[in-house]
DNA sequence: GTGGTCTAGACCACC
DNA sequence: GTGGTCTAGACCACA
């Protein structure tokens, strides 16, 4: 799987990585239980600090998307994490203010669900044999 | 139109401000023309400082939403932004890792889309009257 | 002669109306000794403040375009302003910023000159016979 | 490469190092990708504030002139800006009065178009064999 | 170390 | 009254 970094984004490094990793996981890119290049690996392969990695590994465990394992390193999770209270909560406040910004600048309903449900069924032909861990 | 901050958020003030404004012109609690508060008297209410007033107005001027009027203060413009080739991508961007995000915590299609629906309906209910100026 | 404000310009108001009275001398929109409406009656016809009209006819009278004859009311001078240090030093700096911006941004030189050139070869065109005052 | 500020001037601090910055990239002083001094450290040599160094800074990136590197801080950006409606119209209007004044001032077409000339012949011996990133 | 955010208070230009 | 500019100092996120 290919990471990509936009070092002149105002999005940090970190998030980005979290982002492309969980979209590569939500692609297929990246198989559960399936292992991660390790901290060092992947530093070095981006081109960037080793913390920063860490950072990005560490957000998506506690997430829930990914498991450390001593022996194994780091591996996608076999389940995927529950959609808690805050999540759903912000992921409202986010689509509603999205929904908003679209609207205003004259993107049509239709041409706004049809992006998102474009993504989605991506996602579900790539990952549904894997019957989505739940 | 009520604005509320969260002075706990990560998310910067003058962020949180701006997108309250944009939502409120989408709701239509905010007219084409209209005119805002000063930044001295909205920083009051709000309790925050005039500088991260302006610097929210600041960037919606820059976008296209607000303008000001030498005489009359600032309002809110006649005309909405245009969507611009960068807010496309960046748009893709952000939807392609939400309904990432989504689909791996277990959202299905339809409940991620009719809450978008949900959304664009209530715009359009409230501000289609006002013709959208386009 | 027709003056066209722009309240959401950048540019104070005053200046705007004094470059627009500049650029119809230049034009020959107005004429040498030409008699130009009252304060009173522009700030109305444009809808600005009396004293805004009046702190550009100031100017104007200051830079050596307009006179001020207590029974004529304010005319066009009949002898146009000298170029002096100040404004030549100002004028250079003016020109060194806007070419420096213009050939960063790509535009040939040619296309420089060639808007500039047509500016003039209007100026004289409709002004010539007027044999410029000088 | 030196920058100069005129404290007296009534053009604010901010836009007069904006200005100088972007002739120094036309002159070749700054070369495309080159880094940049930081805010702090800039506004410590000019005498000035580091917001205001940062204000300028920020504009430039606005308009492409500038990119924020997360890694390496703030440099010229490889590719320069596009023309934009809104430039070229704001040219045109600039240079519409900037001719006007000097026309009216006595300053003959040939004088006003070498000046420009001369100025574009600098920028091209100096910054060509970076083939302008275009 | 870098830039980003926020606050505070001052002065000014414009209308 | 309005917004714009500048300064000063603090804290934080990022790498």
């Amino acid at each position: 799987m290919i990471i990509k970094i936009d070092f002149e984004s105002e999005i940090p490094i970190y998030e980005q990585l979290k982002r492309q990793i969980i979209q590569g996981i939500a692609k297929g890119d990246l198989s559960k239980g399936e292992e991660l290049p390790s901290v060092r690996q992947l530093a070095e392969d981006i081109g960037i600090n080793l913390h920063t990695v860490n950072k990005s590994y560490n957000l998506l465990k506690d997430e829930g998307y990914l498991v450390v394992d001593r022996r194994k390193g780091t591996r996608v999770s076999d389940t995927m994490p529950e959609p808690n209270e805050k999540y759903i909560d912000n992921l409202k406040e986010e689509i509603g203010y999205i929904s908003a910004d679209a609207y205003c600048k004259g993107i049509r309903k239709e041409e706004f669900l049809s992006v998102c449900e474009k993504y989605f069924n991506d996602f579900i032909a790539n990952g549904e044999d894997e019957s989505n861990g739940r």
